[in-house]
DNA sequence: ACTGGTTGCGGAAACGTTTCCGAATCGTCG
DNA sequence: CGACGATTCGGAAACGTTTCCGCAACCAGT
């Protein structure tokens, strides 16, 4: 099947006549005379030499390899971050290793302490709950790493975030101008970051327009479709909102399912804002009002702030914060009157 | 930032007392003294040792990497493969490397050629369209590599493939039997494999229903949801159809938009049917027929050959085939009287 | 023509492991 | 009690590069 062994440099330098050194520096462009270049060149093309990556890694100590590390890449919001990644990176000659931890704790721990083994030349993680251990490993990191998400304020760590808790806000703001009275909440996981921010921003919608919080309006379940329309049937046999703001549009995605299920119309009798502005969001029926939280750009800012390291820049830990917007669509009305 | 330079096993020896060659073998599990193991451990610990994944590649030759290359991870398809392979090379040691060649013919060359440099142990590869060149590529390759797709009889490469052509087939066929008669086709580009061959499937399937073929009732354009919307705005500005058979879920729901803005029913006044049975085709309103091609099925296989070659399986070259089934929703109507 | 500075190239060390081989130790058996 | 096989460990080579160092050769300047 495969060959047996590529030839070495070794083969080369022998094929051209040459020692390896100059091998070597023909390759990398450390040498001047052009005929020793040609030569080994030549020399190249005949043996069929390829040079070993890994080999040169270990001479280098560099992998030309970076990882980005996400719960589950069906995610929509990490696959955008990913598409935006992975031209970046290859621009500069990187490689993309993928690390799909499932929201296990212990995953993400691991992929962390196993940047000491230096597979990598650096990492991107999102993670979705940061404990004690994450903060200890994140203390000192063999490489570079740049965290997409919110981290505390204490941590000395190049980080990218977006401020959810806002968007959270302007959706049932905006839901709020557009007529809508009782306002439902179908949340993630309560005991994630992203789920506390979101339930946070949705109580200062609530509060910016003057509505009562009413916990009977608020369910909790998964981020995914499945999980959305569960909650939002919980939800209708129990309480008539006149809007539901989902959590992600995964959640958005299901809980139409439920609402249309239930025989009401949208946006005519309730209207739903979903979170993350995916592309799913574009695609629905009707096409769905979701809080945008710019996850391409936050991808694209930790592949910069990345790079960056990655060329020798030091210093102090950056930080930057990718505002949320609203891209309005069908599944809300306009503001009303 | 990171620290200057980890410790080796020159430094767990040291300070353990023993020769690095016991270290070796203690880690690895080939020693039989128990005292002797403690101790190194104990060292291990002590100077905060981990192990180089470099050298070690070096000297074993092998990586513990996969590579796995697909024109686009934001394809639902290879989303849905990637999530199958991903969990299965884990499990074997492996990580996993993403290339995303964008559907150029010669990124899919250089990832193919790029294996000689052994950064990999084995590579799964969606090409799009296979070249001369892609199978001379394929003759030998440095590493073994499982494709995933159609290839030439001849061709001496592990293989998973499907059959797309009684796919779209058995599109057709469901939309006949559901009463259609004038059934159109929004393809992908020409010249790629698979929009040749669900070309000829389509019809098969209308041969087989005994419908004359009518090329006004095909549109091409790309594999994207605004390819599709803009393919069935053309289709619709022409002709009449009852029915739709989109090339892929993404072509079909940009369709379903455009036959809803023409004010037309779906699925009363047209049907429509996809292909590739993603999530999308569940999560769309109304939710959409559509042709299984078995991604995940067929990503599994391929893990499961690579890992069988990565684990010293010789002989002839595999070739597993999936076969296509028809999941039905509520795009269309069911088999009519 | 001799010297001083460049330049071009080869030898060898180094990157951090694994593993082969030989030496030393131990226990056991004749 | 001596010898022999088994076991355990250390030294050193090897994986395939890059790069430092030194040597020879060359050019120009006095």
């Amino acid at each position: 099947m495969a060959a047996s062994s590529r030839p070495t440099i070794h083969e080369v330098a022998k094929a051209a006549g040459v020692s390896i050194s100059s091998v070597s520096r023909a390759l990398n462009g450390n040498t001047s005379n052009p005929e020793m270049v040609a030569r080994v060149k030549a020399a190249v093309k005949q043996v069929g030499y390829v040079p070993s990556a890994v080999a040169q890694s270990l001479k280098t100590q560099q992998t030309g390899q970076v990882a980005f590390a996400m719960e589950d890449i069906g995610n929509a919001a990490y696959l955008a971050m990913v598409r935006e990644i992975q031209p970046l990176l290859r621009e500069d000659g990187y490689r993309l290793l993928l690390h799909a931890t499932g929201a296990d704790v212990q995953d993400e721990i691991e992929v962390l302490e196993s940047l000491a083994q230096k597979y990598v030349d650096g990492l991107i993680l999102c993670p979705i709950r940061v404990t004690d251990r994450h903060l200890a490993a994140l203390r000192s990191p063999a490489v570079p790493v740049v965290v997409i998400g919110q981290l505390p304020e204490e941590a000395d760590v190049d980080n990218v975030r977006t401020d959810s808790r806002q968007g959270a806000r302007l959706a049932v703001e905006h839901l709020y101008a557009a007529g809508a009275r009782r306002i439902a909440f179908i949340n993630g996981p309560a005991d994630t970051v992203p789920g506390r921010l979101r339930h946070a921003g949705y109580q200062d919608g609530l509060h910016a327009c003057g509505l009562e919080v009413d916990d009977s309006l608020v369910e909790f379940g998964g981020f995914q479709v499945s999980a959305g329309r569960e909650a939002a049937q919980r939800l209708l046999a129990r309480t008539q909102p006149d809007a539901v703001f989902a959590a992600n549009d995964l959640i958005a995605l299901g809980a139409m399912h439920a609402i249309r299920s239930a025989g009401r119309s949208i946006p005519e009798e309730i209207q739903v804002v979903g979170m993350d502005d995916t592309t799913l969001a574009e695609t629905s029926f009707p096409p769905l009002t979701s809080v945008s939280l710019g996850s391409r750009d936050r991808g694209r800012l930790a592949a910069d702030m990345l790079l960056a390291r990655l060329h020798g820049e030091t210093g102090p830990a950056r930080r930057a914060t990718v505002a949320p917007s609203l891209t309005v669509r069908e599944s809300t009305r306009e503001a009303a009157a």
